[in-house]
RNA sequence: GGGUGAUUAGCUCAGUUGGCUAGAGCGUCUCGUUUACACCGAGAAGGUCGGGGGUUCGAGCCCCUCAUCACCCACCA
């Protein structure tokens, strides 16, 4: 094969990745068949992640993107270190969501879900999935992701539902599970309930009425007191604070203001309710009001849920209707009125005028009517928070209903000792705080929806005589009715939470069973967004605890949203949702990936932009000529020394200079035995180097620095830092400096190394360029998905300190070169030496990297510009006219090495600095001081000559 | 009201036991087609690390405080 120009990730990507999946390279590797073959150390070793589902009938979201860049790299990377990795696949039946979307498609042709059972309508939903399915699995093959696809679990899988069930029938035995009446959050438009969790909250412009409710006159207490009274309470001002004049009026008004925003509840109301220490009202306490435009007669209570500072310190009790009302309610023994129905219209109960109204037609008709009746009082406008439906907007009505609910208090009790006991640690950090924050303060978890796709709930009522009890678990959902000695029962229509399923994924992915238990589980991470840390993490902790005993992962990491280019969150309204897909196609997938995980950690909302995947596509680039470069080298010697490349004897490369040999022998041997038959083409021995000058020296410590730090940031789950390291190895270091030393020096056997040991780093964030690239070379073979993590090179130290000598060297005649350019009009200058052995010997690779026309020993006659470098005598071949140019230069310089002198001393002036700071520290302040002080004397004198 | 995070170069962000001249990508400017790469090379400019105080020989980093922004939870008659 030839190397293109350029690297096309259109030309390569699919064909990569099909190629992978068709050698099975995705699947988990059974203990017993090729881990066997593998060293003792990494036979138990293994890793095992889940995907967070991705919706089975839609498509790949930028967060999916990331989802894909984080957990692939890391399965990629353990897969390369040996480790037994194992990436679960999942798609989720998205309970909710679908629905949304299968309902609107409903509507668009005509009908409404009422026109069907549920079974009918779960059935068409199936088929709606089915047809829609695929793209998302597509498209995760395009952003690479090597999971193992034979074992991908959809959230409706019969083993999922099983598992599911016997879950939930351990809870009722259990008594966890129980069934209520209680208040639920209900969308009117969705026809369903949601958990508290699934609520969204928003502050919202509203309005507080105050609304007279006239007091029942119970005779014997009607003194005159009592009448002043409550003729003050009705003149209080909105705010609560008593008017302090119009005492005095003769006709006493007998009746108590309340603060409302919902007047339409009105008709609701069991009580009025005052705080027991509110004195401007205790002794109204136990008597009784008439209910404003009804006749009903509700009791006044004392609560602490009364706040006297808010509006007039008296507040209505709705108990059917809120959520605190029905807490005062259970407290006061209240009964509750449900005014609303689950379609968001008044009933009956609200009397004929009112029914059939909507909650906001009411609500002006209410109002209009008590100000007929002269008993509106005020009318103030306020923010409050308001709970709408997270999908659609709409307002959430707190309705009673009989649901099931999970009493959590024992799971969430388990899951904090687990928790606290560090079983499972986060990054971020901090979110295990919030976590355990979060389930000291959790309230019984509301399962039912109603909502027909999902996992129908295993209960089964009683509808017929006979003894039995009340409610009762079968699993024979498929059925509506079933009979159990002679007693008939019908199924609970409702479905489960979708989360009530999802916090089983570790358990089913892993096809942990009692009697069973998986080798994989407990996963040993869990990657996912941190915006369903309360919603998912938390429940996996707490089901996984409850089914297995055990935290059902070692570590959880947690991504942040992408936000957009400049920090905002990507929404359709907004129009700047960025589409993966787009990228991927425009810039290719490890562009993608690589783009994607810089500057962002965990936990963080960070902003993404595609600046940052043309970064990524340029290393790409980068790479693909680095290597093309290198085949270039490696075809000119086949040609040159007429043997193939298989039978080169290294040893011909060391020439004379006391070189290292690296030989890894298991490096390549272990890792290409994997590779099938191609392998045994491949002669261990071809792979020894020996490193002949300072520049190969001098990399292979780069790159053993490299492989440290990002083994290390992998281990820490800082994937930014890994990729900013091999983006910083690979081009500052490998291609910049080795790369050009090796247009002198041509080390092949090193060129082949090296490049195979940045490959093989880089593999896990661009897993198709890599390949692509070792597909492409001539010496390699197999594939690098699963090549060998890369282990130590053999360097010499001093020889490597030397090559960074040279660097500074260098840089500073290129600096200084490119200075003078500018007073010398692009002239180019030959460099000169004076006593330098380092530069004396290395004369070539100076003057090749540097770029100067010509290099010289001054022969003890030093002339023109001297420079500015401590430790070296260079000078530039100026004339001295041209030096007199650069004097403001000069000075400029002399004044900065005088800036950082004057910080060193001023630190070695401090006796405590060298008393307490450790001496090595000091030791180098001092050498340092020494250097720059030599350094300016000699630029001075340089300037003195001028 | 409770909690969490953020504030570092024009933009987006790194900076992990406190240590030498605070980094990167993109952007800007100058120069350059040197045989892998113009998706390139060489070089440069740009930061009193949100303000104030403290601890320390030494603070972007630790402590206190204030400010601003973002998010989460609870409450809101």
């Amino acid at each position: 094969m030839k190397f293109a120009s350029s690297y096309e990730p259109q030309n390569f990507e699919t064909d990569i990745y099909a190629g992978w999946e068709a050698a099975g390279k995705f699947e988990r590797i059974i203990p017993g068949s090729k881990l066997a073959l593998e060293s003792s150390e990494t036979k138990h070793k293994r890793f095992s992640i889940v995907m967070p589902p991705p919706n089975a009938n839609g498509n790949l979201h930028i967060g999916h993107g990331l989802t894909v860049a984080l957990e692939d790299s890391l399965i990629r990377y353990h897969r390369l270190r040996g480790e037994s990795s194992w990436y679960i696949p999942g798609a989720d039946h998205a309970g909710f969501e679908t629905w949304v979307v299968y309902e609107r498609a409903l509507e668009a042709e005509g009908h409404t879900r009422f026109e069907f059972d549920r079974n009918e309508l779960y059935a068409r939903v199936w088929d709606f999935v089915e047809q829609n399915r695929g793209n998302m699995e597509l498209q995760l093959r395009a952003l690479g992701a090597s999971c193992s696809w034979e074992d991908l679990t959809f959230t409706l899988d019969e083993n999922v539902v099983r598992r599911v069930y016997s879950t939930f029938e351990k809870m009722w035995k259990d008594g966890m599970i129980y069934r209520g009446e209680k208040l639920v959050n209900f969308c009117t438009k969705h026809q369903t309930a949601f958990a508290d969790i699934e609520v969204e909250h928003s502050d919202d412009k509203g309005h507080l009425w105050d609304i007279a409710y006239e007091l029942v006159d119970s005779g014997s207490s009607s003194s005159s007191e009592d009448a002043l009274l409550s003729r003050r309470i009705s003149n209080t001002s909105p705010s609560g604070a008593p008017s302090s004049s119009n005492t005095n009026h003769s006709e006493p008004i007998r009746e108590l203001v309340v603060s409302t925003t919902r007047p339409e509840t009105l008709f609701g109301d069991t009580a009025i309710a005052v705080n027991p220490n509110d004195e401007r009202y205790r002794h109204l306490i136990g008597k009784t009001v008439k209910l404003p435009l009804t006749k009903r007669e509700i009791p006044i209570v004392a609560d602490e849920h009364a706040d006297p500072e808010y509006g007039t310190g008296a507040v209505k009790i709705t108990p059917a209707h809120d959520p605190d009302d029905f807490e005062v309610g259970l407290r006061h023994d209240l009964p509750r009125i449900t005014v609303i129905g689950f379609d968001g219209k008044m009933l009956s109960e609200a009397g004929p005028d009112y029914e059939g109204l909507s909650t906001e037609e009411c609500r002006e008709k209410v109002l209009k009517d008590l100000k007929e009746e002269g008993l509106l009082r005020g009318e103030k406008e306020i923010v409050h928070s308001v709970s709408h439906c997270y999908k659609c907007g709409t307002v959430i009505e707190p309705l009673l209903k009989e649901q099931w609910f999970i009493d959590t208090e024992k799971l969430a009790r388990v899951a904090i000792e687990h928790l606290e006991n560090d079983e499972t640690k986060f990054h971020p950090e901090n979110k295990k705080k919030v976590l355990i924050n979060y389930l000291k303060g959790l309230k019984d978890w509301n399962i039912s929806r109603q909502i027909p796709w999902g996992i129908a709930i295993p209960m089964f009522k009683k509808i017929s005589e006979g003894d039995g009890p009340e409610w009762v678990f079968d699993t024979r959902t498929n059925l509506s009715e079933i009979e159990i000695g002679g007693v008939k029962y019908r199924r609970d229509e409702d479905t489960f939470d979708t989360w009530f399923s999802s916090s089983h994924w570790p358990i089913v992915c892993t096809n942990w069973e009692e009697d069973k238990p998986s080798d994989y589980y407990p996963l040993n991470v869990m990657e996912t967004g941190a915006d369903i840390l309360f919603a998912w993490v938390a429940r996996m902790i707490m089901m996984g605890l409850y089914v297995t005993g055990e935290v059902p992962f070692k570590e959880v990491y947690l991504h942040g949203l992408v936000l957009d280019a400049h920090g905002k969150k990507m929404s359709k309204s907004k129009g700047n949702v960025i589409n993966p897909m787009d990228l991927v196609s425009k810039y290719g997938s490890d562009a993608f990936r690589l783009g994607i995980l810089r500057g962002r950690s965990a936990g963080m909302n960070q902003a993404f932009s595609e600046n940052s995947v043309i970064s990524g596509q340029k290393l790409c680039n980068k790479l693909w000529n680095i290597s093309r470069f290198i085949q270039g080298i490696v075809d000119e010697e086949v040609s040159e020394k007429g043997f193939s490349y298989a039978n080169v004897d290294v040893t011909l490369e060391n020439e004379g200079s006391a070189g290292v040999t690296g030989l890894d022998s298991d490096r390549y041997g272990e890792g290409s035995a994997i590779h099938s038959s191609e392998s045994d083409s491949i002669n261990p021995e071809q792979y020894q180097y020996t490193t002949n000058n300072m520049g190969e020296d001098w990399i292979c410590r780069e790159l053993n620095r490299c492989r440290e730090m990002v083994s290390q940031c992998m281990s820490e789950y800082r994937f930014a830092e890994a990729v900013e390291v091999l983006y910083s190895t690979i081009w500052d270091k490998y291609a910049d400096w080795f790369v050009e030393s090796q247009k002198i020096y041509k080390n092949t056997s090193l060129l082949k190394a090296t490049l195979e040991t940045i490959l093989t780093m880089l593999h896990p964030f661009a897993p198709f360029v890599t390949e692509a690239i070792w597909q492409n070379l001539s010496w390699t073979s197999g594939m690098i998905i699963d090549a060998e993590w890369p282990s130590r090179l053999e360097y010499d130290e001093i020889s490597a300190e030397n090559f960074e000598r040279i660097k500074m060297v260098v840089s500073e005649v290129r600096a200084t070169e490119v200075a003078l350019s500018v007073v010398a009009r692009g002239k180019k200058f030959g460099l000169l030496y004076g006593d330098d052995i380092l530069v004396d010997d290395n004369t070539l690779l100076v003057k090749y990297l540097s770029r100067v026309p010509s290099i010289a020993s001054t022969n003890g006659q030093p002339r023109g510009l001297r420079l500015a470098l401590a430790g070296h005598e260079l000078y530039l071949d100026v004339s001295e006219d041209v030096v007199k140019k650069y004097r403001d230069s000069l000075e400029e310089k002399i004044l900065a090495v005088g800036r950082e002198l004057d910080g060193l001393n001023a630190r070695m002036m401090n006796p405590a600095y060298v008393e307490r700071a450790p001496a090595e520290l000091v030791k180098e302040t001092r050498e340092a001081i020494s250097e720059k002080e030599d350094l300016i004397s000699r630029l001075k004198q340089q300037l003195e000559v001028i």
